[in-house]
This record gives structure tokens, C-alpha cells and sequence, in this order.
DNA sequence: GCATTTGTGTACCAATCGGTAAAGTGTTTA
DNA sequence: TAAACACTTTACCGATTGGTACACAAATGC
């Protein structure tokens, strides 16, 4: 019998998306046995801190994820306006064309929220940061380009709830083109 | 000892409050018998199907004071404009200024999306059919309304997720006002 | 070659889960 | 006034929860 050896970060992408698809609360450790093959002593030998490390670890996997793809590509973009339509295609290929959900939004819309508060604020914090600061380069009027990421990032979260309650994904990307129509529209003066 | 007697509509409020805040699967029986003040006994004599069929009354009750407060408004109000600015209006106040989360936002993001599909679909199929409806009513361009709908009922919805995640229930209102502006611009030709 | 590290499987734990059964209390109705 | 009804209380059920303990196997380092 060969054993299959593991590594701590093979298990995380498999952990996010049972989390994206089941919620915090709706993750119990027999399901994360399932969908990993992996048994609670493996489980446990890399998540000593059980279910909320293992949560713990997939949202700073993600953080890293949007931090080195999205907020790093809108700050370092040469063109800024290169950079916001590279954003919305990285995000609509990220969360597979509505399809998926953003485990951010799953946690904070789920009764664990507290739990993981520093994680979201972080997350949301910079991505409405860097896309402000972006907008701002690309030459939107500077009193307007915060609330204007911010009506990005939380559009983006709305369209996501929104697609998978209408069980039509598609409103996802229609939603996301009206948003970027939105960044190109009052230029700087 | 005077007893307590209780309605099945007197529990829903409660009921709701408390899946709002846990989530479905993080409302437990227990958590349920805490809040409410009833015991299993009472909770079973009302809702013979369990915490599936209390879910399901709290979201019929939803549905129907979004129907009956919104919805309707929106279709009847003899001035559209003005019934979609008491929209954003009953919006913000339903929604406590954004300390409040969506239940149907919180249910859609969770794990058991697909016990209640239907009551999800159909909330919000009905406010993005009403809005557009509304909308052109307004003046707005006729190929265009039925997006802007949906940009705005997915608005809401990520703004409600923002705000929680920021822990600024404020970007509610500044998002609220920004998708109320979209309302009056393009007006007829 | 031997010890250590790294990963796995199995058995077990108390606590809680959602749900059931039935006796009991008060209120309405006939 | 007696039966029917509406609500509550208490005790209980098997299953599952997140978590622990520990023996064991394979790779790694010296």
C-alpha cells in the first residue's frame, strides 16, 4: 500500500472551496474528510488548531492571492486604466464567471464573522484602497474615486449573491461590465 | 405562575434576528430555545418541520413585507421617481443604516443556498422585475433598466456585505446614495 | 544503520446536534 | 361540565459534532 504524502498547502485550495460551498458553520470536519481523503490525524497534524486554523489559513491564502494578482497589478500597472481592466477580468476569471463565490463575503455574511474580522477588514480595507488610489492615477476626480471603489468592491460582492440567487451566473459579468463602463466615464478634467 | 402564551408571528421577529446574525447553520435549536424564550415543546408545536420550516416561515415573512412595503410601492406610486427615492429610503431603514444584514443575502451565501432556492429566486426576481419596471416609468432608457436594476439590487447587497466587513456601517449609506444618484441621471429623451 | 522527523489510521471522548414522546396546564367550545 | 383544543414542560433518543491520544509507517538526516 502506497501512502500518499501530502503538503500543508495542497489541502488549502480543496478546504476553500468546501468552505466557499458550504459556509463555515456547514463545514464539519467529517465533510473536510471527504473532500480531502485526508483523516483527522493528517488533518490535524497540519491544522493543530482544528476547523478555525484550517479557515484561518485559507483566507490568508487568499489574501495572498489578491494581494500579489490584483492590488499589486492596479499599484504597479504602468497605465492605470491598463490595470483596472485587467482587475475585472482577473476577478471575473477568479470568481468563474459567477459561478464561484468569494469565501470573504461567505464568512462575512455567516454567524463567524467576529471570528475572522481582521481578516475581512484587511482584505476589503485594501483592495478599496489600492483601486481608489488607482482611479485616482487613471484620472477620476480625486473627492469621488474612494466612494467610487467602493462601490466597485461592494458590487462585485452584490453580484456574486446576486447571480447565485437567480441561478443565472451571467448576471455576474453584466454587472461587472456596467462597473468598469463605470471607471472610464468622468475623466479628469 | 401566569403562563406565557405565545402566536406563531410572535416568534418570527425573534427567529429571524437570530438566523440574521448565526446563519442558518449556525442557528441551533438550543441557540433558538435561548432567544426565543421557548422550548423545544412550544418551537415543535409551531413548526412541525423544525428549524427548516422556522427558515422557511421567517423568509415567507420576508417576502412579504419586501412585497408589501417595496415591491408594491414601487409599481403603484403615481410618481416613479418618488417611489424609487422611498425605496432607498425604505432600504436604509429596513436595514438599519447597514448594521443589518440581508437574510436572503445571508442564506444565499451559505451552505444551504439550495434547501431554499425558490424564496431566494424569487425575491430577488421580483425587486429587479419592479425596479425595471419602475425605472423606465422613470425615464429611463428602455434597453438599459432592466440592468440598472439589477446593478442596483446587487448593489445593496454587496454594500450590506461591505459594511459589515469594514465594520463602517456607513458605506452602506454611501453606496445607497451613489445607486440612488444612477437612478436620475439619463433621464428621457 | 539508527534515530528523528513527518505524515497517517484508528479508536475514543464529552458535548451538542436536530428531533420525538408524552404528560401536564390552561382556555374555548358545545 | 366535560370534551376538545392550544400551548408548555420535561425527559429522552440516536447521530454527529469538534477534538484528543497514540500507535504506526515511511521518508530523512547523520
Amino acid at each position: 500500500m502506497s501512502r500518499i504524502v501530502t503538503e500543508r498547502k495542497d489541502v488549502i485550495a480543496t478546504l476553500a472551496e468546501t468552505f466557499r460551498e458550504h459556509g463555515y458553520d456547514g463545514t464539519s470536519l467529517s465533510l473536510i474528510t471527504e473532500k480531502t481523503g485526508l483523516g483527522k490525524g493528517s488533518l490535524y497534524h497540519f491544522f493543530p488548531g482544528g476547523k478555525e486554523e484550517m479557515a484561518e489559513a485559507v483566507l490568508a491564502d487568499i489574501s495572498a492571492w489578491f494581494r500579489a494578482h490584483i492590488f499589486d497589478a492596479l499599484r504597479e500597472g504602468e497605465d492605470p486604466v491598463e490595470a483596472i481592466e485587467a482587475m475585472f477580468a482577473s476577478v471575473d476569471s477568479y470568481f468563474r464567471q459567477g459561478r464561484r463565490l468569494c469565501l470573504m463575503g461567505v464568512i462575512a455574511a455567516s454567524g463567524a464573522h467576529d471570528r475572522f474580522a481582521r481578516e475581512l477588514n484587511g482584505y476589503f480595507t485594501d483592495w478599496r484602497t489600492e483601486l481608489a488610489a488607482t482611479l485616482e492615477r487613471a484620472g477620476a476626480p480625486a473627492a469621488e474615486c474612494s466612494a467610487l471603489a467602493e462601490e466597485i468592491v461592494g458590487g462585485i460582492q452584490g453580484a456574486l449573491i446576486l447571480a447565485r440567487s437567480l441561478e443565472d451566473p451571467a448576471a455576474f459579468g453584466r454587472v461587472l461590465s456596467r462597473l468598469k463602463a463605470r471607471c472610464s466615464m468622468a475623466p479628469a478634467s
